[in-house]
Formats: structure tokens, sequence, C-alpha cells
DNA sequence: CCGCATCCAAAGGGATACTG
DNA sequence: CAGTATCCCTTTGGATGCGG
């Protein structure tokens, strides 16, 4: 079944499909998935940042990998980048208006996540106590 | 600021936070954002499956990932694995209620990206142009 | 200030073979 | 059927140093 952007046929309801292993939605889900990507999306929710500005934002976060997510996340159309030349040099990361859809999405996901950590530790409690 | 599970503080109001570097949410955040645990949570939250069914449904998974994955889901309370001794024997995995609310958000999400395929597909090929 | 390049250690993840 | 164990290659990701 499974449907995607990558069918060859001349279809008249092509669907994605997140299970199909080339489809486009299953890359930029898991591009989106990826622990830096997560937290660059959820701080950029809350308003435009700078480089430096969201690498304190993202506790942890190294130059490298902040750099490798926001460019992938810009190339999936998630994050715009605007450079002001200027000394010394800035450069402003925003959401796109889909890149808004998905931070919500995500924001959604982390509150549900953070109102459940007594539940989810008490669950490892148990599973680890188990073997 | 960043409180967190961790905090050692007698506080009233404890909250965790995904940006804490060792929050509990953070972690679960993690766990659910990889590949494979994404897509076996959206398999989950089309009912229950068997292991060779989930390994079907999710393509392209190996043996070892899906079982790492489903035991890492286990344990932070979102999979539930029905053991059926018998011949042959039978493993049933399925949501808990909070992996029904996680699976439902990641459904969204889901949704969303499979919506903007072709969004994604322009802004990938206007930014492959430019280099 | 922004971020690319290089190096290197550590984790991820596939293929295969084997057990209950 | 439902895994575990092993091997081994690939990717991730941190640290450091340099350039615009």
């Amino acid at each position: 079944m499974s449907a995607c952007d990558t069918d060859p046929g001349p279809s008249q309801e092509l669907v994605a499909d997140v299970f199909a292993r080339g489809c486009t939605s299953r890359a930029t889900l898991e591009d989106i998935g990826s622990k830096w990507a997560q937290l660059a999306l959820l701080a950029l929710g809350e308003g435009g940042y700078r480089f430096n500005a969201l690498r304190r934002r993202v506790e942890g976060v190294s130059e490298k990998m902040l750099s490798q997510t926001l460019q992938t996340l810009e190339r999936d159309g998630l994050v715009t980048r605007d450079v002001v030349s200027a000394i010394p040099p800035r450069v402003e990361y925003a959401l796109t208006p889909l890149g808004e859809q998905v931070a919500g999405r995500l924001r959604e996901l982390a509150d549900l996540l953070e109102r459940s950590v007594p539940q989810v530790t008490a669950a490892r409690a148990a599973y680890d106590s188990r073997g």
C-alpha cells in the first residue's frame, strides 16, 4: 500500500505516508525528531533567536550540532536564517509558518511529557526493579 | 531558571522543563523522537501488534532495533508487553493510556508533515539550487 | 559574533547466527 | 514466533582551531 511522493504511477490521489521507506514525510519526521532539532524548534517557538542566544537556550548543544541542525531545518523550510551584515555580524533565526505549526505540535508533546514526569519516573523504577 | 525533577530544593511547585539538561522530560522526548520509536508509537496507535507484524508495519526496521526500541518505550511506561505462553509463542504490544496520548500528538505531527510534503520538497529544491 | 574544518571518541544501527 | 548475542561498519557528536 503506502503511497508516497516517490511513487511512480500517474495516480490521481498521491498521499504521503510516514511509514513508507523513501517518503519525504518520513525523512522530515526524522529530521524533526532529532534531539537538537526538537529543542531548537521549541526554542524558536518562543520567538526569534540569534545564534549564540539560541545556543544558550538549548542547554548542552555544541556549536557544530546547532549549526548543522539549523541548516537541516532551514533546508526543510521550517526555519529562516536572516543575516545582518554588520560589525559584529548578526544572524537571526526564526520559524516559517510551517515551522510554527510543527513547533506548536512539539510544544503540546513537550507539555504532556513535562506533566507526565512523575508517571514516567515511576514506570522506570518499576521496570528496573523487576529486571 | 529551568526547574526540573533533578532540582534539589524543597520547592512547592516543581515543574519539569525539557530544556533542562538532566530533566526526565528531556530524556523521554529524546526516546520518543528517535526514528524507530516514532514509527512504532504511530503503528501501535492503530491498535495492538505482535512483534513480527509490527516489524512489517514499520518498513525497514531490523529485529534488533525494534526490540531495543520497544524495551525503551516499555520502560518509560508508554507501551505494554503481553506474553502469551503458547506454541508458537506470542507477544502482544499495545499502548498504555500515556502512550495513547503521546501517539495522538505524534499522529497530528505526522499528518501535518504528510500534508506538507510538496512544500518541504519545494523548500529543499530551492535550498539546494542556491547552494 | 557567526560558523566552518578537522580530528577523534562514542554511540547507532544492520547482518547474521543462534536459543527458548 | 520472539527474541538475544555477536560482529562490524557507519554516523553522531564533542573539542579545538581558524576565517569572515
